[in-house]
DNA sequence: CTTCATGCAAAAGATTTGCAAGTTC
DNA sequence: GAACTTGCAAATCTTTTGCATGAAG
């Protein structure tokens, strides 16, 4: 675990490593590796921050591998429980993803007006789940917490939120 | 199908407060109060706990009045400015809704297993959420939380998660 | 009357799936 | 070889929209 406070940079996990995860994730499911897979592995270490679904496909396919649509959406869950890739929520936003492997753990902010989208840690509030868990007899295994509000610039400039149209993300 | 089901504590939050607050809400906006929208907020209030889009669309038909599917669409984002409704996170199931008006915010814990939602509260974890996003520069106007694991019960049967098929919810 | 709302059905998107064919173990 | 994967296209689901018609203010 690295615990460099300089991170919304590149997380610095090779291919090797990552590709190699995955193949004792699939291993001890019976599942197999395949040079699909290890596309998508390559895609999403390519790709910087959140990326959609749709991102990864192209990215995918333009490199040096490739991976259909049907693959990539079938292979995203495995990635995710292999502790690869994680999801993000960006509230009312197309879903997207971000690197999980040589990351600390961390929620998100976003900003109604322009969409930013800041990263934060917070042990007392990770402390507090735990516990709010506990007192209710479950055993904790992942959380989405996102806190949305106006960023200071946009505050300043007098920018209002989109419209949140019907129904896409809570 | 009327629900009666009698679980839990009820808002009691009556219909004439609840389409008088979206009337003074629409008012406001140059908007138009309408049967459908009345009918609507009857709906909501109708249901208990938490419901789905379409859930509304069917409680919105069958009883005393109607609104097509697309006017559901089209008036839910209206009802939550207005503070009536709120969405409800709840990962990979479809979207929920629940009342939030006459009730006192709270965020939700979710079984993998067995689905059960559990609400809760802590001010801890809502003034560690101000601090925050405060340290950031962000004004906080809204925030999704929610905490996943495995609850008492399916621990001591042995039920497993239900295996996350692709991504519906993050 | 003027503007906004509604229903319907068509349009858009986002995923999921059935299958035949190709791979991995 | 058996079982698992993949690509493609068709099937689903969910949500959004264009329009003509019907109300609200």
């Amino acid at each position: 675990m690295r615990s460099s406070r300089n991170n919304a940079r590149s997380p610095r996990v090779d291919a090797g490593e990552a590709a190699g995860r995955l193949r004792d994730h699939l291993r001890a499911r019976g599942l197999r590796m395949t040079g699909e897979r290890e596309a998508l592995v390559r895609a999403a270490l390519g790709r910087r921050r959140h990326f959609t679904l749709e991102e990864l496909v192209e990215e995918a396919v333009g490199h040096d591998a490739r991976a259909s649509r049907a693959t990539v959406y079938r292979g995203l869950p495995i990635l995710i429980e292999a502790g690869i890739l994680q999801p993000v929520l960006v509230s009312d936003e197309p879903r997207r993803f971000e690197l999980a492997l040589g990351r600390r753990h961390h929620d998100h902010l976003l900003c109604r007006a322009c969409g930013r989208v800041v990263e934060f840690r917070s042990s007392a509030i990770e402390d507090l789940q735990l516990k709010v868990a506990a007192r209710h007899g479950f055993r904790l295994t992942s959380h989405v917490h996102e806190l949305v509000g106006d960023c200071a610039a946009c505050r300043g400039a007098g920018r209002k939120p989109k419209p949140a149209r019907a129904r896409r993300r809570a």
